[in-house]
DNA sequence: CAATAAAATTGGTTCAACCATTCAACCAAA
DNA sequence: TTTGGTTGAATGGTTGAACCAATTTTATTG
């Protein structure tokens, strides 16, 4: 049967919100600056100034901008005063070519989602259970028995980290786990597309579950650090090769 | 001389988000419950019904809540929805004695914290200068001279990883730091009031420098892992014990 | 020149009305 | 009975205008 996935609306203010950070983090409007007042704003996107006023409370939330009654609208310096979910909107904004210094992001990206997610299996490893292990044994057989479609397969791939995010039981780690979700479901095409192929993934999925079993944290870290590090290195140089093209 | 902060102010559409936030993470609103419309909702909080819809987007973008046209305002599970940028709310509730299970969720954020800065130690091992070290030697000159005062010695630590962040040249990295300095900033008191005790922080920061001058990530990210780990369980177990009073 | 007062600029808030989407109930055709 | 269409109520989305409040700039005054 066919998937489908429910549709994203975008309203006015997502619109304009989207327009804005696109302009600030290609560059266009750096720190400092300051924005036209309200008024303005909302006479040149054509919306009324409750609209326009959505669209910059949502670029405030996210600490691209700042606003004082009085004075007005400041870029800020989004690398020093965003957060982390800043990312997935990060990826976006390259992803159709907005973004400068992408490959240098996309590189950052890499490097941290392998410490986030290397550190996740140190603390799974703490914490799992032999029924956890048996567990994760099955959705291994699962995999090892599915096709060859990348997008099911990054599918499974999912639902083994989404496993280890349950046996990590750590709240914290599971809410930047959401901020990657996130970051995945926003730009699937570009990670389905970029797969690194069934074996490669089996490979560490039964490596993981091997030092799992044992509870060897250091050596859950570090094979998934290796392994994953080798992956991104392949998809950094695939990605400078279809660059060049 | 005396040190102030910028003030926050708290505006009505805030406060309302605050009180919404809390009745979630207090579980006493659950995932898939619906709020009642926004009309009644600012007849309630006896606000207009544009301010009203300011703090509802708040919870929006924090992904607590889902607001759709014709529908209306649906409770998310913010344990699988929200990012990493909820942390400091959660804590800030929790330290307000409005949410459960505060305990784990200090320890989730502990456990978490160590692991994000002990990888930042290693990217910085392996992309560290010379000049940088001798930077960081200064910093360790400055803090050794520095007072006993807990709050000076905790804006130096926060110094010392900052300098961090600047080494390890991590865009990602540096945003997943600016929520945790946000979470430190709106919580500052409570985390000074904890702090661990000078010579245990610079025997941290000896150590740190001295393996990073050798360039050994695997030794940095050990280091730091096995220094905080420590420091984080003394933290809990007097947390426990202030309790039980 | 400094201090103060006034004016202009800009965001903050409120109100009322209307538009657009969603959902549920009902209806009609197959 | 099932499926698709229609309608109306509920609910969020958008608009316009007016006024409030903070900040900055300018003018005034000593």
């Amino acid at each position: 049967m066919l998937k489908f996935e429910p549709i994203e609306k975008e309203n006015a203010a997502d619109r304009i919100a989207r327009a804005i950070r696109g302009r600030i983090f290609s560059g266009d409007l750096g720190p400092g600056e300051k924005l036209p007042p309200e008024r303005e704003l909302a006479r040149a996107f054509a919306v009324n100034r409750t609209t326009l006023r959505e669209a910059i409370k949502k670029l405030e939330l996210l600490r691209l901008v700042s606003v004082r009654q009085g004075d007005g609208i400041t870029v800020l310096d989004y690398r020093r005063r965003a957060g982390f979910d800043l990312i997935p909107f990060l990826l976006q904004s390259f992803l159709q070519g907005e973004g400068r210094g992408g490959e240098k992001l996309l590189a950052d990206m890499l490097e941290a989602r392998k410490g986030v997610l290397a550190e996740l299996m140190g603390i799974a490893a703490r914490k799992i259970s032999k029924k956890q292990v048996a567990h994760l044994r099955t959705l291994l057989d699962e995999i090892e028995a599915a096709g060859d479609d990348p997008s099911d397969l990054v599918d499974l791939d999912m639902k083994f980290h989404e496993q280890m995010i349950e046996i990590a039981d750590n709240d914290v780690v599971g809410l930047a786990y959401n901020t990657l979700r996130n970051l995945f479901e926003n730009n699937r095409a570009f990670f389905v597309s970029n797969y690194a192929g069934r074996e490669r993934s089996l490979a560490l999925y039964r490596g993981m579950i091997e030092r799992l079993d044992a509870r060897d944290e250091e050596g859950c870290r570090e094979f998934y650090r290796r392994w994953t590090g080798d992956m991104d290195a392949t998809f950094l140089k695939r990605l400078n090769r279809e660059k060049k093209k």
